[in-house]
DNA sequence: TTAGGGTTAG
């Protein structure tokens, strides 16, 4: 049997097997989350119960009974080990059934690592452990990424002959799983190839998943001899964790058509999918399967759900949700906060921001994201200021990348050029080129033609490859008429040999997603879309529309570039929607690059002309179109 | 005697 080789050797065996002195706990071990919620199981409060019972009845010294609560103890979710302790520590003898299950308590609790010392103890007592004393024993190495204990553990598992269990097998492919020795885990799945039950296969398989080896885990899923809820749930997760989000939606299909029975992870994976791809008819159909399957509304879920609802354009669904939870976790306040953010309603995040500081939470980096990302959309500079303060001063958050973003788009935006330079050359980690460019944006807005150009050159040396650079450069010549210099950058782009990033819109209708590209002519009712577009033209003309075309980069003439901008993939999927939903009916579109200001413009006017609310996820951010006007109130 | 391993994102 395949032994993974620990660093050092710090276990041998005890005295009557070997000796167990020399058994070290790792102290740098970090613990993985938390354990998610378990099937029902008699709660710890009903526990205590019975053992105020035994006591009266004067029991306490029966050990199997002691034994019994103690396991228990052990089933419950993740528990505070104390109690259990106490337990343990009133059995006068423990058996290997009591100190099993005191090894589990251990492992599930915040301190994995005890449950080693505890095995130790257990050597030096002369009690011989079993195959369950291993499983729990590499479930605690796996929980605290303990990777060479674990590794001696394993060693211990084999010289006691142990290593041929399958229960202790699969753990040990965990064990290294988690540790990302996937080469390890991968030997001890392929040496047993005649003994392997379905967790086997399903710990492989997050293996591969974990390793981001997507072919692989396909590979292993076709060749599965039995696939249960989880290996569904473990594939579909895959998919979306590698942002192959359609795959991972065109999987739970399947799941589905073969009937298999659906879990929590199953549909929270499945509404992330939904979520990050803006398919409200689909994130939807996933709500109402929670309802009718009757999902208890846990933690996990319901923030899944807030979080799709909000990337689906829906944030008074994900407001109505957060309010009735009927318990929230860091992450469904994170959620919330991300979301009102992300749909402009910077004043409702602070607020809830603040409820949330009320409440006793203590925020994360990914709070201030949300934070920082809601001052920046609705404008509030002061306010931004302050909570980038509060962040590192009061709760000692090193600012991120992401952060500092967030600020030097708020600062650029609202004209603040110099302070958003000033906190460019002050930061700690050096700027990447994303950062440069939402500085660049900004001096586009204001027209600070000196330091954009000096920060486009800069970005183009940093970055020659990608095309938004140059366009962004461009389009500063352009606004401000320096038509020598738009031709020489986009020369230059053409040199570089990069092509600008193509973009898209999407937009579900009846169950089916349609997806645009600029000019697109693929879809079969192109016909009618640019009849519909035509009649666009001809209603928001009337209305004193006249096209904006200084985003449009090519060097062609001013009718072109009109028709260039009444092609782009947001006007299409627009007119689309205009086809095929009723009057009234709101229109939802997901872009993957930000507006442009001319569709921006028309955006407007068609809510107004054809009395229609659009809603368009952009790149950035949420933009409500309503009566002619936008909830970005133009400031994108 | 009793118990055990694998899936969740934001």
């Amino acid at each position: 049997m395949f032994a993974y080789k620990p660093k050092s050797l710090l276990l041998s065996l005890p005295k009557h097997i070997s000796n167990s002195q020399n058994f070290l706990v790792n102290s740098n071990s970090q613990l993985s989350p938390p354990l998610s919620s378990l099937p029902p199981r008699p709660s710890i409060p009903q526990t205590k119960q019975a053992h105020a019972q035994i006591i009266v009845s004067g029991l306490a010294a029966d050990s199997p009974l002691i034994s019994h609560l103690l396991c228990f103890l052990a089933l419950s979710p993740s528990t505070p080990f104390h109690y259990s302790l106490s337990l343990y520590q009133s059995i006068k003898y423990p058996s290997v059934f009591a100190t099993n299950n005191m090894i589990r308590c251990f492992a599930k609790s915040d301190s994995p690592p005890q449950s080693l010392l505890l095995f130790s103890s257990m050597l030096r007592t002369c009690v011989k452990p079993n195959n369950h004393t291993f499983t729990f024993l590499l479930q605690a190495c796996s929980r605290a990424l303990a990777l060479n204990e674990g590794a001696q553990v394993h060693t211990v598992a084999v010289k006691l002959g142990f290593g041929g269990y399958v229960f202790v097998r699969n753990a040990l492919i965990h064990l290294y799983c988690s540790c990302s020795r996937i080469e390890c885990s991968k030997r001890l799945f392929e040496e047993n190839a005649s003994s392997r039950d379905v967790v086997t296969w399903n710990s492989m398989l997050t293996a591969f998943v974990r390793d981001e080896q997507i072919g692989a885990a396909e590979k292993l899923f076709e060749e599965m001899p039995e696939r249960d809820v989880i290996s569904w749930s473990t594939m579909i997760s895959g998919y979306v964790q590698n942002g192959r989000l359609e795959e991972g939606l065109e999987c739970f299909k399947q799941m589905r058509e073969k009937g298999m029975r659906l879990n929590e992870a199953t549909l929270v994976s499945v509404l992330s999918a939904s979520a990050q791809l803006g398919l409200l008819e689909h994130g939807r159909l996933v709500h109402s399967l929670v309802e009718s399957l009757n999902f208890p509304l846990t933690v996990s879920l319901g923030t899944a759900l807030i979080d799709m609802y909000a990337k689906c354009g829906c944030i008074e669904q994900s407001k109505l949700l957060f309010k009735n939870m009927p318990k929230k976790d860091i992450w469904t306040w994170n959620v919330m906060i991300c979301g009102l953010a992300s749909h402009g309603l910077g004043k409702e995040a602070l607020a809830i921001f603040q409820r949330f500081i009320d409440e006793g939470f203590h925020p994360v980096n990914v709070t201030f994201i949300g934070v920082l990302g809601a001052c920046s959309r609705a404008g509030l500079v002061s306010e931004g200021r302050r909570h980038f303060k509060l962040m590192t001063e009061k709760y000692s958050i090193l600012p991120e990348m992401e952060h500092y973003g967030c600020m030097v788009d708020m600062l650029g935006r609202a004209g603040f050029l110099d302070e958003a330079v000033q906190l460019i050359e002050k930061m700690t980690v050096p700027p990447d080129p994303v950062l440069w460019a939402t500085l660049l944006g900004a001096c586009k807005i204001h027209g600070s033609i000196e330091l954009g150009e000096k920060i486009g050159k800069k970005l183009l040396k940093l970055d020659p490859t990608h095309d938004g650079h140059y366009v962004q450069l461009a389009s500063i010549y352009a606004k401000a008429r320096k038509w020598e210099d738009v031709i020489r950058v986009r020369r230059l782009l053409v040199e570089q040999n990069t092509n600008k990033a193509a973009g898209w819109s999407l937009i579900e209708a009846q169950g089916t997603v349609h997806k645009f590209v600029a000019g697109d002519r693929e879809h079969e009712r192109s016909l009618e879309i640019y009849k519909m577009l035509e009649k666009i033209g001809i209603r928001i003309a009337e209305s004193g529309y006249s096209p904006n075309v200084s985003s449009v980069l090519h060097d062609i003439g001013e009718e072109e570039k009109e028709n260039a901008i009444k092609e782009h993939s947001e006007r299409l999927a627009m007119a689309f929607g205009l086809l095929v939903t009723g009057a009234g009916d709101c229109i939802r579109i997901v872009k993957n690059l930000r507006v442009c200001e001319d569709c921006h413009e028309v955006s407007k006017i068609i809510s107004k002309v054809f009395e229609r609310e659009i809603i368009v996820r952009d790149g950035s951010r949420f933009h409500h179109f309503k009566d002619g006007k936008c909830s970005c109130l133009d400031y994108w």
